[in-house]
DNA sequence: TATGAATGAGAGTTCATTCAT
DNA sequence: AATGAATGAACTCTCATTCAT
C-alpha cells in the first residue's frame, strides 16, 4: 500500500473517531453512563454499531476514552492560561476565569463529566481524579503555595485549600442552565474565594 | 376486626416498609439509581419482590419514599441545632459540625443522596433541591442574613452566598471513605468560610 | 347453634357472594376474563381478597360461577316469554324482543358473557354453549319446528337454520353503546329473519 | 455497500418478518392477544426474544402488524372477485363462497382475528372495524344498494342489513372446527340471506 | 473499514394464591 | 366469616455485544 494512502487512511480512522466521541458526550451528558445507549450513539454520530466497536472494544472503554480525551482538553486550557499570570491574586482570578470558559464552550461533555465525578462508579472517579490531578497540583502549588511564599495569602494548609477550591470549582461549574450559563460570575466566586486567601491588609487596590 | 389487630398490623407495615427503606439505601448508596436492582434489595430487605411491590409501586417511587424520608431526617436535624446558636459565626459554625456528624453517623442513606444530587435524573434532582430548601434558607436569612444586619458579616449578597456555602457543604460532605471519615475538619472548613465572610477587624478572639 | 342464627348466616353468605358475583362481572366485562384481577374485584365488592378466596377457591372458579348464574337468568327470562306466544312468527319476535331487553337491563354481566363466548378459551366457551343449550333447542324446536309444522314457514333444517338465527341474536346483542343502546331494533332484526323463514303467501297482515 | 448486498439484506429482513408475524398469528390464534408470550412466538418462529423486539417495538406493535396485513389480504381477496360478479344475487353468493374460502384457507389467522373481533380490548376493534370498512362498504353499495336499484331486492336499509349480513358472515366464519370445516355451507348461508332479501316474484330460476 | 441482523442474560413489574390471625 | 401481608413464577422489554458479510 502506498505511504499515502496509510495517511489518508489514518485520517478518516481519527475523524471516526471522533464522531463517535462527540456523540458518546452527548448521550452520557443527557443520560449518565448507566442508561447512555450505545446503539444510539453509534446512530447519532451516523455510523453503524459494528463500526463503534471496531474502536472502542466495549462500553466502559468508550467511557474511558471519552474521560481521557475531554479530561486533558480541560486541564490544558487551563493549565497554560493560569502560568501566564504572575500575581496569585491574579492567578486564582483567571483560574476560575478560564475554568468556567472551558465549561461554557463545552457544556456537553463538561456536564458528562460532572456526572461521572459524582456517579457511583469508583473506577470512573479514579481516572477522573487522575486526570485532574495536574489541576489539583497548580492549585496547591502555584496558586496557594506561591501566594503564601509572597506573603499575600495566609498560612493556610495548601493541599487542603486547594481541594475546597477545586470542589468550589467543580460545584459552580456542574450548574449551569440549558443556554450553559452559570449561576454566579467567575468574578463573584474568586472574590468569595480570595477574600478568605488574602492576608488582612494585603487587599488589592 | 378487633382494634388492638389492627394497630398490630399497622406496626408491621411499618417495620416491613422501614427495612425495605433501608435495603433500598444501600443498594442505592452502593450502586446508583440505575444499576440497583430492586430484587436485591428486596432480598436484602429479607422479602420477597411482590412484598416489596406491595409497598412501592414501582422503583421510582421507591427511590422518592427515600429521598423524602432522608432529607426530612437531615434538615431537620440541622435546624434545630443551628437555630439555638445566637451569634452568626457560631451558626455557621454548627451549622457545618451538625451537617457532618449528620452525614457520618448515616454514611449510606448520605452517600446514596450525593450521588442523587449529581446524577442526570433531573426529576430526582428537583425533588431533592425542593427537600433542602429550608437548609438553604436557613443559611441565606437565619445566617448569612443575620450576620449582615449584625454588622459582624460583609454586605454579601445572601442568596448567591448561601448557595455558594451549600455547594462547599454538600461537595465537602459527599468525600468520605469507608469509615465514614470525611478528609477535613468541620472546624477547617467553617474556618475557611467566615475569613470570607467576617467584616475586617471583626475577628472573633 | 340456634336454627335462626344458621339461617342469617346463611343470608349472609349468599349476600357476600352476590356482591362478589357482581364485582367479577364488572371487571370480567372491562377487562376480559385474562386481564382481570381478582384483588381488584375483592376490593370493588367491599371485601378482602381472603373472603372471595373463601368463596371462590380459584379465578377460574369465579368466573364458571359467574357463567352458571347469569346464563341461567338469561335463558330462563327468555324461555319464559317465548313460551306464551302462540304463532311461530310471535315466538320469533318475542325472542328477539325479550332477548335484546334482557340485555339492556343487564349490560354488565351481557358484555363480559359475550366476550367470552368469543374468546381463546375452548372451555368456557363449551360451558356457555352447554348454559344456552335450552335456548337452542327451544329456537329449533319450538320455534322454528313448530312453524314448520304449522306450514307457516319453508321447509328448512331446523338445527341449521337456529344455529344461524342464534348467531344473529348473539352478534346484534354484542354491540350496544355505552349507554346500552343496541344499533338496531328488535323489530328489524326479526322482520329480517322472518322474510327468510315465511312461506310465500303467507305473510302476517 | 454494494447494492446487491443491501437487496440481499432487506429479503432476509423481510423473510425474518413474515415467519414472526406466521408464528405470532398461531400463538395470538391459540391463546388470544392477552394469553400470547411473545417469547413463545420468537421461539417457534426460530429466533430469539432479542430479535422479535427488533422487528417490533412492542407486543401491542405486534399485533397491529398481524391486524394490518391479515385483513388486508382478507379483504382484498373477497373485493376481487366479488366485483367480477354481475348480478346481485350472484355477487351475494361469490361474497360469501370466497369468504369462507379465505377462512378455510387461513384458519389460524382468521381465528386470531375472530378472537380480537370479540375481544375486550377496544383499540384492537377499531383497527379492525377500519381494516374491513372496505368490506362493509362493499355489501352496502355494491351488493345490496345496487339490487335494490335493480330492482331484485326489497326496499331495505342498505347500512343496516350490511351490518346484519357482516355479523351473519364473521358469525359463521368463527366457528370452525379443527380441520378448518364451517359448520354450514356457504350456498345455505346465502340462501338464508336471499331469501330475506329478494322481492317476491323474483326468485331465480 | 464498515455493516447491522441476531443474540440472550437480566431488569422491572404483575398478580393469583396462601395462610396465620 | 373475614382479613391482608407475603409470596414468587411468569411476563414484557432492554441493550451490550458478536460475527458473518
Amino acid at each position: 500500500m502506498a505511504r499515502h494512502k496509510k495517511a489518508k487512511q489514518e485520517t478518516i480512522k481519527q475523524e471516526t473517531r471522533g464522531k463517535l466521541l462527540q456523540a458518546a458526550a452527548q448521550e452520557f451528558a443527557e443520560q449518565g453512563y448507566d442508561k447512555a445507549n450505545v446503539n444510539r450513539i453509534a446512530e447519532n454520530a451516523g455510523y453503524s454499531i459494528g463500526t463503534l466497536y471496531n474502536y472502542f472494544p466495549t462500553k466502559r472503554e468508550l467511557m474511558h476514552a471519552f474521560i481521557e480525551e475531554t479530561s486533558l482538553l480541560h486541564v490544558n486550557f487551563i493549565l497554560e492560561k493560569v502560568r501566564l499570570a504572575d500575581h496569585p491574586d491574579k492567578r486564582l482570578v483567571v483560574f476560575f476565569e478560564t475554568g468556567f470558559e472551558f465549561i461554557q464552550s463545552n457544556i456537553v461533555p463538561s456536564k458528562a463529566i460532572f456526572n461521572t465525578l459524582n456517579g457511583p462508579d469508583e473506577a470512573f472517579k479514579l481516572r477522573l481524579f487522575q486526570a485532574y490531578q495536574p489541576l489539583f497540583q497548580l492549585l496547591s502549588e502555584n496558586v496557594i503555595g506561591f501566594g503564601i511564599s509572597q506573603e499575600v495569602f495566609n498560612q493556610v494548609d495548601p493541599v487542603e485549600t486547594a481541594s475546597l477550591i477545586m470542589l468550589i470549582y467543580l460545584g459552580v461549574g456542574s450548574q449551569f442552565n440549558r443556554e450553559g450559563k452559570l449561576w454566579i460570575d467567575a468574578s463573584q466566586v474568586s472574590e468569595f474565594v480570595l477574600r478568605s486567601l488574602r492576608k488582612p491588609g494585603k487587599e488589592k487596590q
